[in-house]
RNA sequence: GGGCCCGUAGCUCAGCUGGUAGAGCAGCGGCCUUUUAAGCCGUUGGUCCCAGGUUCGAAUCCUGGCGGGCUCACCA
């Protein structure tokens, strides 16, 4: 730092603007790599960031990273003059320069651009983890990389700088969201947004983030889902809305948790869970042809064809395939007994939903690597799905699993606003037993739900997982930017 | 929250059963006008995560803390 301070001092002694304001590129790295045979001894302008320095006496190589790619720039005093070159030899890897020159091949075959004119356009102060590379077999090889976690998410400028595959990941999820978007509006649905700050929170499980209204003195609470909302824009008469929504959870994490997260909920109206089901594996396969080419998929090692139809199983017939027992329809005392044989670890707490959901979590769940629906799921572990139209003990719910590892939440919507007020009183029992994670009635819900909510199938798809999936990161913080980090200790 | 592992130069790491810190790359100086992990010669660089303890002596052993990773639990 001290020498690159030393240095800018310097390039500003003679006269150089070390951060300027403006520079006219023609092309990027990857336009005069794909056109070079059109490009061949023509003049462009590129910039970008130094990545590799090579200096040879009164000439150099070196390599410029931009948004695309890098590309390498050939360096002579000759032709670049002597006060360019007395600028360059003041620049470091990591500098920000513009380069103006023609485009050839070196000897050993390289697309390169020999530089007419040189321009610093930003100095850097702070030395890159630099990484060095080189091509076997058109492989790239890296040696030293920069790996340390801690230091990849604290400073994610920075892995993105030097560990280009990181910025694909990015850009896929980008796409993802596009596409699947795009899927939506296709179908004529509405892209809405809905209040992130709520004063009661609700449509999910889970304890919340609180945070406090000054002006107002209130309460108010970081949203958990925004089902309620959505489902209130339906009752307005919207037949169709979908939010791309960051939700926050206050609740632990690990590979597959982050405290905010991002999720895509779509209510329909008139539609059930059956016909959502449809609409999901054609969506998720559609993404997935659109942005990765192909349907077939390798997750952490594992070949996984996301190609329609998916097997749509019910949760019970899953417990009986998988885990060899049959409790659809079993009592608590039964359901406890067959978990400990099974040899699940049951807590006296818990009801029959939670000890079920147990089982499947255990012993289902993660054998379930092709896209598999599961379906139909006990009346108490979902408050806010409507009840099977054949058995009352169920409701009509499903989770699209893949990989192991569910990848959303869908179901017919509970309309009936008697019902759903049981459902919530329900559900306040269980907080005032001391589940912290039991939902929160919410009248003003209730209200819209008794102006009549037209029979309605809604969907979440989970952003970060599907993201996960399609990119082959095992942990969700490579799909998040910024993931969430005890703050850096100063001592 | 529990268990296991990790924290040494800008980066990647070595440093044995305790003797006062090293390599490669980067940086700096020099040579080199088609190199590419460029090369050659020379060279700077460290609160060994923090705080205590044991010891004549601690990067090393012990305790506590901080941060991170993996994992289990929790969690849709």
């Amino acid at each position: 730092m001290q020498q690159r301070r030393k240095k800018l001092k310097k390039l500003q002694e003679m006269g150089i603007n070390p951060y300027p304001y403006k520079f006219e590129r023609t092309h990027t790295s990857r336009q005069v790599q794909e056109n070079f045979e059109a490009l061949q001894n023509q003049t462009v302008a590129v910039a970008g960031r130094i990545m590799s320095n090579r200096r040879m006496g009164k000439a150099a190589f070196f390599h410029v990273q931009d948004m695309d790619g890098r590309i390498q720039i050939y360096l002579k005093r000759d032709t670049v003059g002597d006060f360019a070159f007395e600028v360059y030899k003041l620049l470091d890897i990591g500098d920000i320069v513009g380069v103006a020159g023609r485009v050839f091949k070196t000897r050993t075959g390289e697309i390169t651009i020999l530089a007419e004119t040189l321009e610093l356009l930003t100095k850097s102060l702070r030395p890159l983890p630099i990484v060095k590379e080189k091509l076997v077999n058109g492989r790239r090889v890296v040696y030293d990389p920069f790996t340390d976690k801690e230091l990849r998410y604290r400073q994610r400028y920075v892995d993105l700088i030097v560990n280009p595959e990181v910025k694909e990941v990015f850009i896929k999820r980008s796409r993802i969201m596009s596409a699947m978007r795009e899927f939506l509006n296709k179908r004529g649905y509405l892209e809405v947004e809905t209040p992130i700050l709520q004063p009661i929170y609700g449509g999910a499980s889970a304890r919340p983030f609180i945070t406090h209204h000054n002006a107002l003195d209130m309460k108010l609470y970081l949203r958990i889902a925004n089902e309620l909302y959505l489902k209130r824009l339906i009752v307005g008469g919207f037949e169709g809305v979908y939010e791309f929504a960051k939700d926050f959870r206050n609740e632990g994490m690990d590979r597959f948790h982050n405290p905010e997260f991002t999720q895509m909920e779509l209510y329909v109206a008139y539609q059930d869970y059956h016909w959502m089901m449809a609409l999901t594996e054609e969506m998720i396969s559609t993404i997935a042809q659109e942005v990765l080419g192909t349907m077939k998929i390798t997750y952490q090692g594992r070949e996984i064809d996301l190609a329609p139809p998916w097997r749509r199983v019910p949760l019970f017939e899953s417990i009986r395939e998988h885990a060899g027992v049959d409790i659809a329809g079993a009592d608590e005392a039964t359901l406890r007994r067959v978990a400990e044989d099974l040899g699940i670890a049951v807590e006296d707490g818990w009801g029959s939903g939670k000890i079920i959901d147990e089982i499947f979590g255990e012993l289902v769940e993660p054998k379930l690597i092709q896209p598999t629906f599961i379906t139909d799921y006990p009346l108490e572990m979902s408050p806010l799905a409507k009840k099977h139209r054949e058995n009352p003990r169920l409701v009509e719910r499903f989770e699209p699993i893949i990989a192991g590892k569910e990848i959303g939440n869908a179901f017919s919507e509970l309309n009936d606003p008697l019902d759903q007020r049981r459902r919530f009183e329900a559900q306040m029992q269980l907080r005032a037993r001391g589940d912290e994670e039991a939902q929160v009635l919410d009248e003003d819900f209730l209200r819209a739900l008794e102006y009549g909510m037209p029979p309605t199938a809604g969907l979440g798809i989970g952003i970060d997982r599907l993201t996960m999936l399609l990119t082959d990161q095992p942990s969700i913080r490579d799909v998040i930017f910024f993931p969430h980090m005890r703050p850096e200790k100063t001592h």
